[in-house]
DNA sequence: GATGAATGAGCATTCATTCAT
DNA sequence: CATGAATGAATGCTCATTCAT
């Protein structure tokens, strides 16, 4: 009753971390509710009280996900004193989310298609768009000053964030074995070569 | 490339690309039979005289898809003279591939991870240990001679495709709407940058 | 028809109203307790701190609905002063029931079945005794003084109510669109003309 | 093979009686698919396989219950010489469908309403215009000749019918215990009765 | 009296797979 | 080689009911 119902809240995030795991471990299509459910401890009418149906934990899931990522973007960019740093920055910060929250990061990349099919309230797209414009608008100005090369506009992220990202992605699924941390620092250069005027 | 091999016709290849649309529609747990049988006009009966069950009608699909780029790049990689040019051709035959088999690069691009779990035989990994081979055969006197920039030898991939590659992702999902051939150069050169010495 | 009882005021009038046109909508299995407690404003634990369990809800709003038809019923005959005008009386007092409690009427016509199953307690069957002990004292003396043509005993109520219920069963559900009162007569006449001597 | 195959034309007849069975004593809704499998003896996946799901099983009982019985008046009055002989064949017709499957008949009159809420097709609507414009054409004349009483056009079914659909009701449920055929004499007279000029 | 989170048995339905013809 | 009826284990989800606050 105090401030958030303590019980509640800790059965929610119960069930969201379990359903991480499996997700994580069969797809969210094969996984199965009695998995979420004995991994959770939750009883199964537990998990339909709180998130309606299993999509819906899905995107719930994806949705927090990204916005606690986009919140450490922001408060990266927002420190960043010059061009490069931020550049750097955004890099680093990529690379460090990933580290820290590997399951949630597995998740994120590898269940963006099927949970975008799901979010029909087209929340996860609102979402993106914010993260995109406070983006644009650290980005504007410095390519209008020159500090960034000119590329079609549509590059930018993937030339920014492809290496990281397809090393990220064969890291996260044991495919590389060597921690993404110790390659921050190449594909942060990378990623400046690629932008420095 | 070559025609139509025996094995793959009629019947056969009919099923495999109904099986291509709705594994890329509705992935491959969230494919029926069903949805397969209607799309190739197939029977059940006959679907499974042909594979044997579903899970090896996606195999198929990823081994032959795989196999059509590395020949692609194979061809490519053996006409290549000098290692500038090398790299360049890794990208265009890439983007290329894709722009010539948009339906099959997304298959393998979104679901890898799926038909890795599958594969028991471990007919994928070998084919797979057979392409890097060729690839570090072909890489690994170049490096060598210094006419390419040294990297952790983890990150080359990476550095070269991950542009390129995250690109495709979004324009095949159509995240992005311009024609990736359009950008070809702009990888390529990317690419280089990244590797010149 | 008194001033609604203590018993029935508030909450539980308001749950009961409720209920009546949730089970007239999606019957008594169909309705839930979650639309229930959605129109009626009440939550889960008051409905079941007045009613115990969705049965009972159902064989409250059943025991009501026919004492206050009953009720009515019983008024009319003890007006009746000759026999063919007690005949009439039936018809129309059913007719009037009817349309003054159109959904109530609906519930008991078209529940009667399922409400039967649930009354562990028969008092409905109680209720229902009274109510054709009642009748028969009012018939009886009519019948042995020849004022009403011999039938089977088991044959006069469908004989005089049939082709009023008929209709009406028609008319509640949206198959007949002539409001009943307006044949209030016609039936009348019809149950006098079959049981006149 | 020869003249329809003979085994699942079997199984679907089974599945039918099975659930006719099941849905006179549960209702459609309280019915359960495991139910009607057990009764039938066929398995869950076969159900589905004829049915698609459980309300089209009950469609599928109504709409052929129903068939049969319109297929039995039309028969009965086409054989009617006489307008008198007519309205009792109507009456006896009813009474004998309903005494020789009686059943059927309880479903019928049981689940018109939820049958009804199901038949998206609007299969019963048709059945049942062309049942009504059949009757409509014997009755046409008979009334502009004057050998059938005017009654409000609304009235006629519920005065015909009315009173054994009354008792068949009553029959069918066990609220009265007399063969119906004992009283279709008495039924027959009270709608001549009723009708005549 | 009121509230709503929690429970879990029960249900309709799906779908990969088999096999007789 | 082809067909499609049959199978039944598995699954997502519902909903009446309880009970601590």
């Amino acid at each position: 009753m105090a401030e958030s119902s303590p019980r509640s809240a800790g059965r929610r995030r119960e069930i969201l971390m379990a359903a991480l795991d499996c997700f994580n471990e069969h797809g969210i299509q094969g996984a199965t509710i009695e998995m979420i459910r004995e991994k959770s401890g939750a009883s199964v009418g537990s998990l339909y009280h709180h998130f309606g149906n299993k999509e819906r934990i899905a995107l719930a899931l994806y949705t927090e996900g990204m916005r606690d990522y986009h919140q450490s973007l922001s408060e990266a960019l927002a420190e960043a004193t010059d061009t490069e740093q931020g550049i750097r920055q955004i890099v680093h910060t990529f690379v460090n989310w990933i580290a820290n929250h590997p399951e949630w990061a597995r998740f994120v990349f590898y269940s963006r298609t099927q949970v975008a099919a799901i979010d029909l309230d087209a929340e996860i797209h609102r979402d993106n768009q914010n993260y995109w414009k406070a983006i644009r608008e650290w980005f504007s100005p410095r390519v209008k000053k020159r500090e960034i090369k000119i590329l079609p506009m549509e590059c930018y992220s993937s030339v920014i964030m492809g290496p990281t990202q397809d090393y990220a992605r064969r890291w996260l699924t044991g495919r590389a074995s060597t921690d993404i941390r110790e390659f921050a620092d190449v594909f942060a250069q990378a990623a400046w070569d690629a932008l420095k005027p």
